[in-house]
DNA sequence: ATCAAAAAGGGTAGAATTGCCTTTTTATCA
DNA sequence: TGATAAAAAGGCAATTCTACCCTTTTTGAT
């Protein structure tokens, strides 16, 4: 009668979000979760264990080994597996990088379960997905030609630190003194990251770590 | 044979994790979803078409109308309603805010469904569930008297125009450009913010802009 | 209409930051 | 062990930022 169901993983550090979705999506009667992981080193580790996942629904950030990293993982080990991003960020820079990572569609949690059931459906028959939100993104991204800064940028300990105090109303010679170096010392590192970074001012800096990631508020 | 079912209510801007969960707490056949909405508004609408849910499952993080706002208003107008908060979020901030909010409870999204089902039949019948990640956080506010400013900060328009463009290289002489007012005003912009935000860098202000959500990156 | 308060505009001395150099110390390894 | 590269320390002029002054204009409330 139906052709065969779509089997499908869920990679997602959420646990009521990920039981709850495999209900939502058994329910349909055209879809199986086979396995379900709270982050990319336990979807390597149940992987083997049962037939393979026509399609894997990622979410991006989780702890261990995060959405990009698990998705470039099995671009590279099963290329045959589609990865549909699932996450709630509407940014460009997360969307452009689950799809530079190999993902082949990108939804939103908020997105109704219909859709998320085409979306499936769609990727599994097409390798891609490419809805509105993911088309306008990547126009823009081709427009504009953002770099998409892959290569993070390197930063020493010492450097690191150093960036974490300046997220404050010290003075660099305050920060030298917390450091137990010398205020010339600092400068050095001042300069290095002015240069790593291409700013021209403390604020800048700061704003590029904590953009980069490198640094948390 | 069961007494009555536990009647909740989802409130949560990502359509697929509250459908999803819905499900799954049916299932359990000792809970009754009785509606779900999107955010504090829609909520607010769809409260007095039915009989009123005994707790109502609340995230932070929604557009129009979040959390707080929306447990606040639940307190005030039907107090006997118990808000369960449901968030991703473990910082100490957030915890402590839905709890002043009025929220008889906080779980992470990352729990699991036997918990959250716990959770949820504690609060209907005590009004309070204090788990060791609740615990922990209100130990650790009395001990550190933390302020938690709930008085956000007021800004004007430019205040805040002026803060969007301090987190740059700019230089506040290019900022005045931009701004197309004198280098005069904007050193009284920036006199007047140091002072509400307690800061004497345009480093320490912007950071403390940032973290009390007035910009973001 | 009038007063008080807030916003806008102005100036300057002194402190911190920034950019561009050199020299010394430390670590590595061939 | 000597060469060499990297990290740390040092110096300094120019620019920018910060802290205190002040006056004028606009706004809001009574």
């Amino acid at each position: 009668m139906q052709t065969q169901k779509i089997a499908i993983a869920i990679v997602d550090d959420h646990t009521l979000f990920r039981q709850g979705l495999a209900h939502l999506l058994t329910e349909s009667n055209e879809i199986e979760v086979i396995f379900d992981a709270g982050d990319g080193a336990e979807m390597i580790r149940k992987l083997p264990m049962q037939p393979l996942p026509d399609v894997i629904l990622m979410d991006i950030t989780m702890p261990v080994m995060d959405g990009y990293e698990s998705t470039r993982w099995i671009k590279q080990n099963y290329p045959q597996i589609k990865v549909l991003a699932l996450s709630m960020f509407e940014e460009d820079v997360p969307i452009i990088n689950m799809l530079k990572s190999g993902a082949g569609g990108y939804m939103l949690k908020q997105a109704k379960a219909a859709d998320l059931i085409n979306a499936i459906k769609t990727i599994e028959k097409q390798t891609f997905f490419i809805n509105d939100l993911v088309s306008g993104k990547l126009l823009n991204n081709i427009q504009n030609n953002l770099p998409v800064k892959t290569a993070k940028i390197q930063v020493s300990a010492n450097e690191l630190k150093f960036l974490e105090l300046c997220c404050s109303d010290l003075t660099y010679k305050e920060i030298a003194d917390m450091m137990n170096l010398s205020p010339f010392t600092i400068n050095n590192y001042r300069e290095a990251l002015f240069e790593k970074f291409e700013t021209k001012s403390r604020t800048g800096l700061v704003i590029s770590a904590l953009k980069s990631d490198l640094i948390k508020l």
